[in-house]
DNA sequence: AGGAGGTTCCT
DNA sequence: GGAACCTCC
C-alpha cells in the first residue's frame, strides 16, 4: 500500500531550486503541489492587476517545470484553509509543507490552515527569518542601518540546494482548475502588451540573475541613472519567489567587484518584512501618528494626472508612463514620483501606495508600504517630511534625458538641457501639459501644511 | 545586572 | 524625534 501524499502549498515561492518546503515534502514520499488563488483571505489586499498578469505566466512555467520532474501543479480557488482541507480529504494527505510568509493575511491564513491540518512552515524567502534579527536588548530593529549591520554579521546565507531530480506523485491526481478560467490576464484593453521585456518564472529569473552578474560591479555607479540598465530588475522575480535571495546573494558575491551596495538592497528587502511583522497595518497607518492630522489635499483630477503621467514634470511623467507600460519603474524615479505626489501635490501617500499596488509587477506589501512611508517621512525610519525632493534637479543630476525621450515621446525633440524643464526653456511642445504646480509654490505649501500640525 | 543618561545618526 | 548603542554606576 502506497503512503499518503503530502501537500506542497505554493504561494510567493514559485520555484523548485532551494525550495525548502519541496525538499521536505519529497523526503516524505508522494507530493501534491497546489497553488490556491485566494482572493478572500487578503480581503481588500488581494493581488493587483499587474501582479495577476505575472502570476499567470509564472504558474504556467511552474507547472511545466514540475511536469519535467514527473509532477504537476494543481490549481484551486477559494479560501486557503478550506481548499487545503478539502484537497487533503480528497487525496488522503495529512500534512502540508509551505514556505512561511509575513503579510498579515498570510499569517492569519497559516493559523487557520493549522487548525484543520498539520502545517509545516519553512524559511527561505528572506536572507534571515524575519523577526530573528534583534538588538542587544532582544527586541526587533526599527531602523534600517543597525538592522543591516546585524544581518550582515550573519551573512553569507547558507548555500542554496538544487531542485530534486524527480518529484514523486500520487497514484491518482486530483482535479485541477484550468488556469485560463482564472482570468488573470487583461482582456480589453490589453494594457500588458508592453510587458514583453519580462519573462516570469524560474527560468526567466535565472536569466536575469546571470545578466545582472555581468554588470553587478558597476551597480554602485549606475543604479541611480534611469537612462541606463544599471539596476538588477530582479524585484518581481524575488517577490514571486522564483529565485531565493540566498541564490542571488551567492551569484552576485561570487562575481566579485564592489557589490556591497547591492547586497544592502537585498537587506532592505528583509528589513521591510521585519517592519510589517512588527506593524502589520503599516500600509494603512502613519507610523508617526502626529501625521494623522496633516491636511492632505483631495484632488481626483490631480491624482489622475499623476497616475497618467501628465503633471508637466518630465521625469515624473516618464516614470509614471514607464510604470503603466511595463509594470515597473526605475527605483530612483519611484522616489521622485512618490515624493512629487506626497509633497508637491500634497496627496496622501496611501493613494500612491494603492496605485503602485495595482500597477507594479513587483508589488510587495512590505516593500511598498515601507518605501512609501519612508518617502513621506511618516515612517518609523525617520527621513523628515520637510526634506522635499526637487524633481527638476534630480532629473538633471541623474542624467534622465534619454529616459524621458523614451517614455515621453512628445519631448523627444528637446535638447539634453531643455528636456528636464521645457517650461523654463521656453520650448514646451503643444500636447505636453504645463506644470501642474510650480516647484517653489508646492514646496511652500507642503512646509506650511507640516507646520500646521506642530 | 540592569537602568539612567549621553551621544550619534537616520537609504 | 527617537532608535540604538555606549558608558557609567
Amino acid at each position: 500500500m502506497e503512503s499518503p501524499p503530502t501537500l506542497l502549498w505554493f504561494r510567493r515561492d514559485l520555484r523548485l531550486s532551494y525550495q525548502a518546503a519541496l525538499v521536505a515534502a519529497v523526503g516524505e514520499g508522494p507530493v501534491v503541489p497546489v497553488y490556491v488563488l485566494d482572493d478572500e483571505t487578503p480581503k481588500h489586499r488581494r493581488m493587483g492587476a499587474a501582479s495577476r498578469w505575472w502570476l499567470h505566466h509564472s504558474l504556467t512555467r511552474l507547472d511545466a517545470a514540475l511536469r519535467e520532474k514527473g509532477s504537476r501543479l494543481i490549481l484551486r480557488r477559494g479560501r486557503a484553509d478550506a481548499v487545503l482541507a478539502e484537497l487533503a480529504a480528497e487525496t488522503g494527505a495529512r500534512r502540508v509543507h509551505a514556505i512561511r510568509h509575513y503579510e498579515p493575511w498570510w499569517r492569519n491564513a497559516e493559523r487557520a490552515v493549522a487548525k484543520r491540518i498539520e502545517l509545516v512552515c519553512h524559511d527561505g524567502n528572506y536572507l534571515a527569518p524575519p523577526g530573528s534579527v534583534t538588538t542587544g536588548g532582544g527586541t526587533p530593529y526599527k531602523i534600517f542601518t543597525p538592522f543591516w549591520r546585524a544581518l550582515r554579521e550573519r551573512m553569507p546565507p547558507a548555500v542554496p540546494v538544487a531542485a530534486p531530480d524527480a518529484i514523486p506523485g500520487p497514484a491518482q491526481w486530483p482535479q485541477s482548475d484550468a488556469l485560463a478560467d482564472w482570468n488573470l490576464l487583461p482582456t480589453r484593453p490589453n494594457w500588458a502588451s508592453g510587458f514583453d521585456d519580462w519573462t516570469p518564472g524560474e527560468g526567466g529569473a535565472r536569466e536575469r540573475v546571470a545578466a545582472f552578474v555581468d554588470h553587478a560591479s558597476r551597480y554602485d555607479e549606475q543604479r541611480n541613472l534611469p537612462s541606463i540598465e544599471g539596476s538588477s530588475r530582479l524585484s518581481p522575480h524575488l517577490h514571486f519567489g522564483e529565485v531565493s535571495p540566498a541564490t542571488v546573494w551567492h551569484c552576485v558575491a561570487d562575481a566579485g567587484g564592489s557589490v556591497e551596495t547591492f547586497l544592502g538592497e537585498l537587506g532592505w528587502r528583509d528589513y521591510a518584512q521585519n517592519v510589517i511583522l512588527q506593524f502589520p497595518d503599516y500600509a494603512a497607518r502613519n507610523a508617526r501618528d502626529r501625521f494623522d492630522a496633516l491636511p492632505w489635499r483631495s484632488s481626483p483630477s490631480e491624482l489622475k494626472a499623476w497616475q497618467q503621467g501628465r503633471t508637466g514634470y518630465p521625469i515624473v511623467d516618464a516614470g509614471m508612463r514607464q510604470l503603466w507600460a511595463t509594470g515597473w519603474m526605475h527605483n530612483r524615479v519611484r522616489m521622485i514620483a512618490a515624493s512629487f505626489l506626497i509633497k508637491h501635490l500634497l496627496i496622501d501617500w496611501r493613494e500612491g501606495e494603492r496605485w503602485f499596488w495595482d500597477t507594479l509587477v513587483d508589488a510587495d506589501y512590505g516593500s511598498n508600504a515601507v518605501n512609501w512611508q519612508w518617502t513621506s517621512g511618516t515612517g518609523i525610519d525617520s527621513n523628515l517630511f520637510v526634506r522635499i525632493m526637487a524633481p527638476l534637479s534630480q532629473s538633471e543630476k541623474f542624467d534622465a534625458a534619454g529616459y524621458i525621450r523614451r517614455w515621453v515621446p512628445e519631448l523627444a525633440g528637446l535638447s539634453d538641457t531643455a528636456i528636464h524643464d521645457p517650461d523654463a526653456a521656453g520650448c514646451r511642445p503643444r500636447g505636453y501639459p504645463a506644470k501642474i504646480i510650480g516647484h517653489r509654490e508646492a514646496r511652500e505649501r507642503a512646509l506650511a501644511a507640516v507646520r500646521s500640525i506642530g
